[in-house]
DNA sequence: TATTGTTATACTCTATAACTATA
DNA sequence: TATAGTTATAGAGTATAACAATA
């Protein structure tokens, strides 16, 4: 008996995601993805990656921050910030520095070159963000900013 | 000169994020591995990760779908389907029978253990997006859930 | 003792190229 | 020739345990 929808589901643009599409993990998820992939495709010429210009931007923001609290702001484990940080100080982005009052931790600082790289960067991000939100009102992208935000502040 | 604000941050609340926090991108790399984590953590025991939940629930509302439409509508490629399925066929929760119209390609459809696995796992997932999401209101959510998918439905 | 950074390591996730069998 | 599924493999991304130097 035909009931209206088919049951074999092999065409794409038929396929129902009846449950998936209720859960906000699932839309995090892809939409999450589309972004790095995005980002990705936009910057990877520069040899940017979303990890490092985190770190980059995390550092322009706060100029001498040691290398342990800006892995932890950006929920980036102590030991994976190691070659993270090396591959920016190799690439002369960052100076990196043993702090005065205490010779086990390292101040990081952007070099000239690391703030010139990093605004071409966010020029880029940004053209690339006005691209995927094209859709959204500016009022809708800061509701979308506001909601995430409060997600974070209540989960992290 | 003291400014009010500090310029050596080591402390985490004091961090700031300025360029980040403007940038969608970001806020959705955060939230969606909040999310992936608490459901590592939430369903880890199940053995249910959120890739496996993706794909049991597409067939769940698409018995019969073919293994490669799957992956299309889930965003993931065809060579990383066959672990994940295979997984799911020898943990007895999908049954996979060559299609009678295309001998090449697969059927794919629950079991009866797989139909019950993913209720479990389902009213799992809605207690942790719950208290994920605790701090928006219903129609936030809503909101929310609607500009995620118009920014898939855009960039996909 | 606790903390900063390090090394080694392992596991998941994702991406690509080349193969096979069917169409 | 094109497509469905497969194999092999490599690169990110992330997680834990154990260590050295310093606090």
């Amino acid at each position: 008996m035909e009931t209206g929808t088919t049951d074999q589901a092999t065409d794409a643009a038929a396929v129902r995601l009846n449950v998936l599409d209720t859960l906000v993990g699932y839309h995090l998820r892809r939409t999450s993805s589309l972004f790095a992939a995005d980002f990705a495709d936009a910057l990877g010429d520069l040899g940017m990656r979303q990890v490092l210009f985190g770190i980059l931007s995390t550092i322009r923001d706060n100029p001498g921050i040691n290398q342990g609290a800006a892995g932890k702001v950006l929920g980036i484990q102590r030991p994976n910030m190691v070659s993270l940080v090396n591959d920016l100080v190799d690439r002369g982005l960052i100076e990196r520095r043993v702090a005065r009052d205490d010779r086990r931790a390292f101040e990081l600082q952007l070099t000239q070159a690391g703030a010139a790289h990093i605004e071409t960067a966010l020029e880029r991000i940004r053209e690339h963000e006005d691209l995927l939100l094209r859709d959204l009102t500016a009022d809708e992208r800061q509701t979308l900013i506001a909601l995430l935000t409060r997600i974070e502040r209540a989960g992290g």
